[in-house]
RNA sequence: GCGUUCAUAGCUCAGUAGGAUAGAGCGGCGGUUUCCUAAACCGCAGGCCGCAGGUUCGAAUCCUGCUGGACGCACCA
């Protein structure tokens, strides 16, 4: 696997890139037969409204059905219409019943309840349609008639700083949306917009001058430069913690609250009371080096050359930290262009900015006023610094230039969501109006105890620690199952499922809730989890090998599939709904719809297997048939887990 | 104060452009292995969908209010 690749330069003060225009687009010919059959059902019973203005919302109302015992499509629009046209409800279904074409896919539907229309699918039309998608290179998925250009821009840490867990959802989101894009034929550009030019290279300079370890730095300078961060982030972090405090007892006092101005001083302070003239020593002794390194922060950004040699000499350093992260992960990038990339660029943004009128002056900054927010956006601060948006700004200008994206997804924590509202709207005012700017947003990473995981306070799990522990976890586990391994395969299924089930603890919840982390919970071995998807593909790999066949012989002499078993049935049924589910994936950027559409094709498969003997069938027709039923939810299952970025085993 | 968002089984969570009897995993209880990997399968118990109104044939889903939590609100990114 190819790991992320950097294919600019780190140089600070690279240039106006060159302009890559996406490439022509092609026009699809539309198929005349569709795999996707909720698709084929709503377009039939679309034709069958005499009132075209419904047809939308009848074909919408089409969905799949919420019981088995109702069919397996349920078309629910005629109440809908009926309300408008003030009719019975029922006569509209019947109407709907008599007037909708089905063939070949079914028969009629069946009028039920208040007006529910139900249907069914004939056994022989999955059967063939299973047939086709199984010899189908693209599964069934068709390829979008104009396919969009898509920047997809996630995981996006501050180098310098080691990974934790907070990152993990960005990067997994991101990676999974970019690959189920990819997957359904649009053409997607993946950029890591690192954090290359912030507060943290003040920090890294700071220890640099203050606290090296010089043999250290000779020897593994990724390591020292880890360790620097920390020494001087753990040095400055008293000045934060007790200005807060300060401050808050000070407000209490001001408001004459003595005695909880008291009870909230005592937080930092030992039993008997504040001892202030050593919380203040301590705080003096912090700040002060939080200033100087935020004066190093700035000398960097002001062209000092010192720093901007040790800047360059750190990066190479900094990026290979992440690049191993990344590599684990099976995460890769087309660009990783920093802020440092953009950098030079900012002043004329900001000067393009004032001409258009879009952003003015106000308190001595240089603000743009949206109608999203009460409080604008600065782009210029009043000591002349630019600021983030400033920089998102340069980098929406930067990618309409390159790429000229239909679509840009910004992977980014929900919090800052306002940020976003403003910043695309200030974008379309700016003329970048034909782009869909979207904000993918994710819950916040709560803590055992359901508070926030937060970044500065320290003490936040490494990512690659926790990746180690669940990888651990799943040694265990097969040392103890699968003692017929060798000690190497055992090793490469450990690493494939632990690292399985951390991203897919993460990429079955809906993303917009909030997260609670649970190490428990995610190196469960069952239920709902990679492993009990990856253990349903292993089973079937086993029953191929003994079946002396592939997948690829199944493809290419597919038997005839028959479905006589209710438990094959929805085996099928499951099969063919992979692509209306990466269709509506896609269109709420939603993971977690494709990780619960594997589960249910694992949960399906795992009762077939119980139920219905593959290799012992009574007949060889019937074997046949499992076996080709086997190698498509094979090829299902690898390659739906391949959207989460989740691997499969052979054996395990 | 303004704004955003959330509240569903003991726990962790699905489900919201309104649809039929609200689902899953874990945990609990009970079954299944002479048979393709038991990391599995089958079953049972468990709910005032935070509270109160409203909209309508129909509300976990839409509207209003309330309660409780999280988050954001001009020079950090």
């Amino acid at each position: 696997m190819p790991t992320s690749k950097s294919t600019e330069s780190y140089s600070p003060l690279a240039l106006t890139p060159k302009p890559e225009l996406r490439p022509p687009q092609q026009t699809l010919p539309d198929p005349t037969t569709t795999m996707n059959v909720l698709e084929f059902f709503r377009q039939r019973f679309a034709q069958a409204i005499a009132d075209e203005s419904q047809r939308p919302a009848f074909a919408d109302a089409v969905r799949p059905a919420t019981d088995p015992k109702f069919g397996d499509y349920q078309a629910n629009g005629s109440m809908a219409i009926a309300k408008a046209a003030k009719r019975n409800p029922r006569d509209i279904a019947n109407e709907v019943a008599e007037a909708v074409n089905l063939e070949p896919m079914a028969d009629k539907p069946e009028l039920a309840g208040p007006g529910f229309l139900n249907v069914r699918l004939r056994n022989n039309q999955i059967e063939s349609l299973l047939a086709d998608l199984l010899k189908d290179d693209r599964l069934g998925i068709e390829t979008p008639a104009i396919p969009k250009t898509v920047v997809v821009d996630y995981s996006s840490p501050n180098v310098a700083k080691p990974m934790h867990v907070g990152h993990i959802r960005s990067t997994i989101i991101g990676e999974s949306l970019a690959r189920t894009l990819a997957a359904l034929g649009h053409h997607v550009i993946r950029d890591n917009h690192l954090g290359d030019w912030g507060a943290q290279f003040g920090m890294i300079l700071w220890g640099y001058k203050n606290l090296l370890h010089n043999d250290a730095y000779e020897t593994d300078p990724v390591h020292e430069l880890a360790r620097l961060y920390k020494a001087v982030q753990s040095q400055i972090k008293p000045a934060e913690t007790y200005e807060e405090t300060y401050q808050k007892a000070f407000q209490l006092l001001k408001a004459g609250k003595a005695d909880e101005a008291e009870t909230v001083a005592s937080k930092i302070s030992g039993p008997d009371g504040p001892d202030w003239a050593d919380i203040q020593a301590q705080t003096a002794a912090a700040a002060l080096i939080r200033d100087q390194a935020r004066q190093e922060t700035a000398k960097l950004h002001s062209g000092d050359s010192e720093n901007r040699q040790l800047w360059g000499q750190f990066m190479p350093h900094c990026l290979k930290m992440l690049e191993d992260v990344y590599q684990r992960l099976d995460v890769r990038f087309d660009v990783q262009l920093g802020e440092s990339f953009y950098d030079p660029m900012l002043a004329d943004v900001v000067t393009d900015l004032q001409a258009k009128a879009i952003a003015t002056n106000s308190e001595g900054a240089t603000v743009c006023f949206c109608k999203a927010t009460k409080a604008p956006m600065l782009v210029r601060k009043s000591d002349g610094a630019f600021t983030y948006a400033t920089t998102d700004l340069a980098t929406i200008r930067y990618r309409a230039l390159r790429w000229n994206p239909d679509q840009v997804l910004y992977v980014v924590d929900h919090r800052q969501g306002d940020h976003f509202h403003q910043l695309f709207e200030t974008a379309k005012t700016w003329g970048f109006d034909k782009v869909d700017f979207r904000h993918v947003a994710f819950g916040t990473i709560l803590d055992q105890s359901g508070r926030p995981l937060k970044t500065r306070e320290g003490d936040a799990v490494g990512l690659a620690g926790i990746l180690d522990e669940a990888v651990q976890v799943a040694r265990g586990v097969v040392d103890e199952n699968s003692p017929e391994l060798s000690p190497q395969e055992r090793a490469q299924v450990a690493e494939i499922v632990g690292i399985g089930a951390v991203k897919y603890a993460d990429l079955s919840q809906n993303r917009s809730s909030d997260y609670k982390f649970d190490l428990h919970k995610m190196m469960a071995m069952n239920g709902n989890t990679a492993t009990y998807l990856q253990y349903a593909y292993a089973r079937i790999q086993s029953i191929l090998r003994k079946a002396e066949t592939s997948e690829d012989a199944l493809r290419t002499n597919t038997p005839p599939i028959s479905l006589a078993h209710p438990a094959e049935r929805a085996l099928g049924m499951q099969i063919l709904r992979l692509p209306e589910t990466l269709e509506q994936a896609t269109v709420e950027m939603k993971p977690n719809l494709v990780a619960e559409y594997l589960f249910e094709l694992a949960n399906r498969y795992s009762s077939f297997y119980s139920e219905c003997p593959v290799l012992r069938a009574d007949e060889p027709s019937i074997r046949q048939s499992r076996l080709a039923l086997c190698a498509a939810t094979s090829r299902l299952l690898r390659f739906g887990l391949n959207l989460l970025g989740i691997q499969v085993v052979e054996r395990m």
